[in-house]
DNA sequence: CACAAGCTGGAACGAACGCTCTATCCAGTA
DNA sequence: TACTGGATAGAGCGTTCGTTCCAGCTTGTG
């Protein structure tokens, strides 16, 4: 797993490594053990680095993640001038990886969000922090390119979620289409508020 | 949990008992004999209803929860003759729903979906179809409509999948505001085609 | 009343879980 | 050279997991 890039920290390979494992197999389908062993680390290095234990490092995974997806979001929104457009390129850039990944690769958080949901706040809290990242990077986008505050706030809100409904979507079917056809139907709706 | 209805048949006590629990905590989150206490019934009825094991019980699972959000979801479709109306009113429903839950009741199958994407065939089978389904029924609704059928297709694919996101981002945030709108934003989107 | 079939109850198994613990290693410092 | 403290290593704790197994209980039929 993250054995091949040993010039990394040993807490950064277990970060690495527990963010992807979480995000294929959620929380609770995720050992530590299994954590330790493919990031190349042993059972006591992960103690070392968290020793808040498995919620920590949970905690601690998503906001890696948080951080990663917000780089690939600000990279596909700054490609394209026009808002829908962008909006349309990431729909497009997030199917393609996603088929890329042979469909196992989509939201880094969505299955922990939905394992922890009122059951480990820290969990919670880190997973909205990072939804509220995401959208607060879509919704700058839309203020730049002139729309109302209140049309990009809301706007904001319902690409994200379409695009991680779509993504669920799209595993389940093994397929682009409801990444794509959100692509476009989201352009639509961008470009409705122009007129 | 389901002690409260002794009439039901053991079977369905598990079933009922076995899709709240992995609705709320995911497939690896939920246990056999979690289960069992909560149906109250034993971990021998279990295994002599569902002699797969956890996996049978799972997709018996998805397929009930499959059923009794279609049913949910025609109620509401047809609540309304105009169906960017309809759409707006099932969110609505939905967001109702899951306020009054305390924010843990979401889709009933979403986090088993992504918990066993890509290594549980049956499960994701099962998944695949509940979704399907699910679409059709709005796709129906929306050639009853007058729309035509590539865009009712489309159509129907983008308001399930928004939904989804919609419910997933009103959990983290205990919030009704994401799902009320994405509502909004659906009917818009569905008012588009109608000029 | 007897008897099979369907169902219930729960002990027990091996494996895996999260986590704690002690021991060892080793670069940096005095 | 002696010491210190972060990092590594993994055995082993108690618990829970999914599963198996079988004895006992009901229930309906002859």
């Amino acid at each position: 797993m993250a054995e091949d890039t040993p010039q990394l920290g040993t807490r950064e390979r277990i970060l690495r490594t527990a963010s992807l494992l979480m995000q294929r197999q959620g929380y609770e389908g995720t050992g530590i053990k299994q954590v330790s062993q493919e990031a190349g680390a042993t059972l006591g290095s992960v103690y070392h680095f968290f020793p808040g234990g498995k919620q920590a490092l949970a905690v601690a995974a998503v906001q890696h993640a948080d951080q990663e997806f917000a780089d690939m979001l600000s990279a596909s929104l700054s490609g394209e001038a026009d808002p829908a457009k962008a909006v349309a390129a990431c729909a497009r850039a997030l199917a393609g990886h996603l088929r890329d990944s042979g469909w196992v690769d989509g939201c880094p958080i969505s299955a922990t969000a939905l394992e922890t949901v009122g059951r480990a706040p820290e969990i919670e809290q880190a997973v909205a922090q990072a939804f509220q990242h995401w959208r607060d990077l879509v919704a700058d986008t839309l203020r730049e390119a002139g729309f109302p505050e209140d049309d990009a706030r809301d706007l904001a809100i319902t690409i994200i979620n379409t695009l991680e409904g779509a993504e669920l979507t799209a595993q389940v079917f093994k397929s682009e289409t409801p990444l794509l056809v959100a692509g476009e139907h989201l352009a639509r709706l961008i470009g409705s508020y122009r007129g």
